[in-house]
DNA sequence: TCATAATCCTAA
DNA sequence: TGAGTTAGGATTATGA
C-alpha cells in the first residue's frame, strides 16, 4: 500500500488491507486511527455493498469513504481493464512486468535467517507475514503481505500508465483535475463530474449520466428523475440488436477485405439527431411534417436538427472531435509523458462515446430510452444490409471488374469481402474504392472505412475466425484471432496453446501436415501422462452465490466443496475458480470430478486425461481442421498416438503425471495474494 | 438420442 | 448518483 498526499494505492486494498487495518485498530482500541481523510476530524466510514453489472459481474465489496483521497486499488483497475484467467498479484505481475513474485514458505525462515546478508534480504522482501485471524472477506487473495506486495502495485501503476488513463477518463467525463492541467482539453469543461474512485468502483452509467447532466445544465434543461421503468425484466431482451451476417465458413486462400463503419452507433445518433430531447412521442408524431421530423426504421420519430439539436449528438460530437484532436496531437508528440497522456485521453474519449448508446438501452439504469437504442440498432441493421447489397451490385464482371465480389461475413458494423483477387494490394485498392463509394450513400458523419485485409482467412462460424492481418501490401501486421479457444480464458492452457500453434502453422507457415503432426504429438503426450498440470487448469468465474445456481456445474460444485474444507479461503462471488478434472469411476458427472489444482497436487490425485481429450481438445481441433482437411477426424483422433499408457490406479505411487507436474509447477501454482 | 435450458464468455 | 446493450457459439446437465 502506498500513501501519497492525495491517493492510496495498492493491490486489493479496498477489500483486504483497509478493512483489516480498520478492524484491527478497533480490536486493539486505537481510537485515533480511522482518520485518513483530509478533512480534520472526519472519521472514515466503511460498509458492505454488492456491485452487480452484466459487464463487470457480481462482486461483494467494501465501500470505504475517505474524504479527499483517491483510493486506487490496482486489483479493481486490472479487473476492469483486462480479461485474465487469474487476478492474483503473482499472475498479474508475471503477465505485465515479466516478474514472478516468489513466496517464502515458513519452513525456510530459519534457514534464511541463519544464512547471510542476501538470504536475510530475501526473507525481508518475500516472506509474507500472515495476518489471518481478523479476516472477514473470503477470496483467493491470501491475507498476507510482503514488501513485494507494496512494490509490485507501484510498478504496475507505472507500467500500465494507469495514472494517465484514469485521470484522463475522469477529465473527459468532467471530473475536477486532481493534478495540474498539463494539457488542457479544448471545449471540455473539467469542473463537474466523476471522481476517480467512481471509475473503479461504479459502472459505466455514472460517466454518461454525468455528461448528460452537465450538458443539460449548460442548456438550461432539467433531467427527469424517472421512476423505475415498468416491465423491466432483467433477463429478457428489451429490443432487437445488431445483425450478424451469415458466415460462409471456410479457409480462404485469397485476401479478404474488411470494411468497417467508424464509431457506428455514435455516428448514427449524430446523423439522425437521436436524443431524449428530440424524441417525438408516438401520439404527437402526426402533428409534424416530413420537413420537421424523421421516422427511424424502428418507427420512432425524432425532430430534425434545425428544429432542435439533441444533447446526445452534441456530447458525441465533442467527444469524437476531442478524440480526433488527441490522436492528431499524439502523432506529433515526442515526449513520452505527453504521449501517455494523449493516448490515455483518446482511449477514454472513445470508450466514453461508445457507452452512450448502451446507457440509453439500460432499462435498469437511470435514464433508459428504448426508442433511442432501438432506433440506433435498426439504422445499423439497415446499413449493414445495404452495404452488403451495394458491394454485390457494384463489384461484378458485368460492371467491368475482374470477378464478382462476395460478402463472406459481417458483424454489426463490418463486412468481409472476397473480391476474388489474388493480391493483397488489389484487395486493398478495391476495399478503399468500396468504402468511399458506399460512404457517399449515407448521411454525415457516417463513414464506412477500409481497415484491413485478412489473408489467409479461416472463418469458422459467426463470431469465430482467424487470419493474418494486413494494413499494407508489403507485409502482414499480425495474426488476428476472434472468438476461438485461444482468446477464451475459460479454456485450459493446453487447449489454448495447441490451437494457437496450429493456427500459426496453418496461417503463417502454411504447413498443414506440420500442424497435424503437432496435434498427434500433443495428444500422445496428454494420454501418456506427460502433460504438466499447469496446462490443464481450467478457470471459470463464479458469477453468483453458490446457492443461487439452478444447475450443477464443475466450478460451482468445487466452490461448494472448498467452502466445506476452509470457509476462509474458499472462493467468493466474482472470483475466478481454477480447477482440474480428476479421474473417477465411469459415468461420474464432470461436476463431481472437478478439483482444486493445489489440492490435486498435494494429494496426488490422478488427472482424467481422456476427459481432456474428448471434452476440451477434440472438438476445437476438429472445427479448426475441418475446413482444411478431408479426413480431419481420422487424421487427428485415431491412430497410434491416441493409445493411452496403462492407467495408474488412483492410489499407486507411480502416478507419473503428478510427480512430474509437482516438480515443474510449484512456482506457478502456489496460492498467492 | 435429441431438444432444451442454464451458464460462461466473447464480438461488436 | 446502483447496475451500458444484444447476438451468438460452446459445453453440460437433464428429461422426454
Amino acid at each position: 500500500m502506498q500513501l501519497t498526499r492525495s491517493a492510496l494505492a495498492g493491490y486489493n486494498i479496498v477489500n483486504f488491507d483497509f478493512p483489516y487495518l480498520i478492524e484491527r485498530a478497533a480490536a486493539l482500541g486505537v481510537s485515533d486511527f480511522p482518520f485518513w481523510g483530509r478533512i480534520r476530524g472526519s472519521r472514515l466510514r466503511m460498509k458492505d455493498t454488492t456491485f452487480s453489472s452484466k459487464a463487470y459481474g457480481t462482486r461483494e465489496s467494501k465501500e470505504i469513504t475517505i474524504e479527499g483521497r483517491v483510493q486506487f486499488d490496482l486489483l479493481q483497475a486490472i479487473q476492469r481493464d483486462h480479461k485474465l484467467s487469474s487476478y492474483s498479484l503473482n499472475s498479474v505481475s508475471a503477465r505485465f512486468l515479466g516478474e514472478q513474485k516468489e513466496d517464502v514458505h515458513h519452513s525456510a525462515i530459519s534457514e534464511l535467517q541463519g544464512g547471510n546478508e542476501e538470504t536475510r534480504r530475501r526473507l525481508a522482501v518475500y516472506w509474507r507475514v500472515p495476518c489471518a485471524p481478523a479476516r472477514t472477506h473470503a477470496s483467493p487473495y491470501c491475507p498476507t503481505r510482503s514488501l513485494k506486495d507494496a512494490y509490485l502495485p507501484q510498478r504496475l501503476l507505472e507500467k500500465l500508465l494507469l495514472t494517465y488513463n484514469y485521470i484522463e477518463m475522469a477529465r473527459v467525463t468532467g471530473a475536477p483535475s486532481l493534478l495540474p492541467t498539463f494539457f488542457p482539453i479544448p471545449h471540455i469543461d473539467a469542473h463537474l463530474g466523476v471522481p476517480i474512485t467512481f471509475l473503479l468502483s461504479r459502472g459505466q452509467s455514472i460517466k454518461v449520466l454525468s455528461q448528460i447532466l452537465r450538458k443539460a445544465q449548460q442548456r438550461g434543461l432539467l433531467v427527469p428523475n424517472l421512476p423505475r421503468l415498468s416491465g423491466a425484466n432483467s433477463d429478457g431482451v428489451a429490443y432487437e440488436g445488431a445483425t450478424v451476417l451469415e458466415a460462409k465458413a471456410g479457409f480462404y486462400e485469397q485476401p479478404i477485405a474488411t470494411l468497417d463503419f467508424a464509431s457506428l452507433y455514435p455516428s448514427i445518433m449524430m446523423a439522425h439527431n437521436l436524443c431524449y430531447c428530440t424524441l417525438v412521442p408516438k401520439q404527437q408524431a402526426g402533428g409534424f411534417s416530413g420537413e420537421e421530423v424523421t421516422r427511424s426504421p424502428s418507427g420512432d420519430v425524432f425532430v430534425k436538427p434545425h428544429l432542435a439539436r439533441g444533447i446526445l449528438p452534441e456530447i458525441l460530437e465533442e467527444l469524437l472531435g476531442a478524440r480526433k484532436r488527441a490522436k492528431a496531437d499524439l502523432k506529433k508528440a515526442t515526449d513520452p509523458f505527453e504521449k501517455a497522456v494523449l493516448d490515455g485521453r483518446q482511449l477514454a474519449l472513445k470508450v466514453s462515446a461508445n457507452s452512450v448508446y448502451g446507457f440509453t438501452g439500460a432499462v435498469v439504469g437511470k435514464l433508459p430510452c428504448l426508442e433511442i437504442s432501438a432506433s440506433v440498432t435498426a439504422y445499423g441493421r439497415q446499413m449493414i444490409e445495404n452495404t452488403k447489397k451495394l458491394v454485390h451490385e457494384r463489384f461484378t464482371t458485368t460492371n467491368g471488374y475482374a470477378a464478382d465480389a462476395e460478402v463472406v461475413y459481417g458483424d454489426t458494423d463490418s463486412v468481409m469481402v472476397n473480391f476474388r483477387t489474388d493480391t493483397v494490394g488489389e484487395a486493398m485498392r478495391l476495399g478503399r474504392e468500396a468504402a468511399e463509394a458506399i460512404t457517399a450513400t449515407f448521411l454525415k458523419p457516417i463513414s464506412l472505412e477500409f481497415e484491413k485485409v485478412y489473408f489467409p482467412y479461416l472463418l469458422i462460424s459467426k463470431k469465430r475466425y482467424a487470419g493474418l492481418y494486413w494494413t499494407r501490401p508489403e507485409a502482414h501486421d499480425k495474426m488476428d484471432t476472434k472468438g476461438i479457444e485461444t482468446v477464451r480464458r475459460d479454456n485450459c492452457l493446453l487447449v489454448r496453446q495447441v490451437v494457437e500453434t496450429c493456427l500459426q502453422k496453418i496461417l503463417l507457415e502454411r504447413d498443414v501436415p506440420g500442424a497435424v503432426a503437432f496435434v498427434q504429438a500433443t495428444i500422445s503426450d496428454l494420454l501418456m501422462n506427460r502433460m504438466d498440470l499447469s496446462l490443464l487448469v481450467i478457470t471459470k468465474g463464479l458469477t453468483q452465490e453458490v446457492e443461487d445456481y439452478d444447475n450443477r456445474a464443475a466450478h460451482v460444485e468445487l466452490a461448494r466443496k472448498m467452502r466445506l474444507r476452509d470457509p476462509a479461503t474458499a472462493p467468493a462471488v466474482g472470483d475466478r475458480i481454477p480447477y482440474v478434472i480428476v479421474k473417477a469411476a465411469k459415468g461420474v458427472k464432470a461436476y463431481e470430478k472437478s478439483e482444486d489444482p493445489i489440492f490435486a497436487l498435494e494429494n496426488n490425485l490422478p488427472i482424467d486425461c481422456q476427459h481432456y481429450l474428448e471434452h476440451y481438445l477434440a472438438k476445437p481441433l476438429l472445427r479448426l481442421f475441418e475446413p482444411i482437411l478431408k479426413n480431419a477426424q481420422r487424421e487427428l483422433l485415431s491412430g497410434d498416438h491416441t493409445r493411452a499408457i496403462s492407467q495408474p490406479t488412483p492410489t499407486a505411487a507411480g502416478g507419473g503425471i503428478m510427480r512430474f507436474a509437482k516438480a515443474r509447477t510449484r512456482c506457478s501454482l502456489v496460492r498467492g495474494d
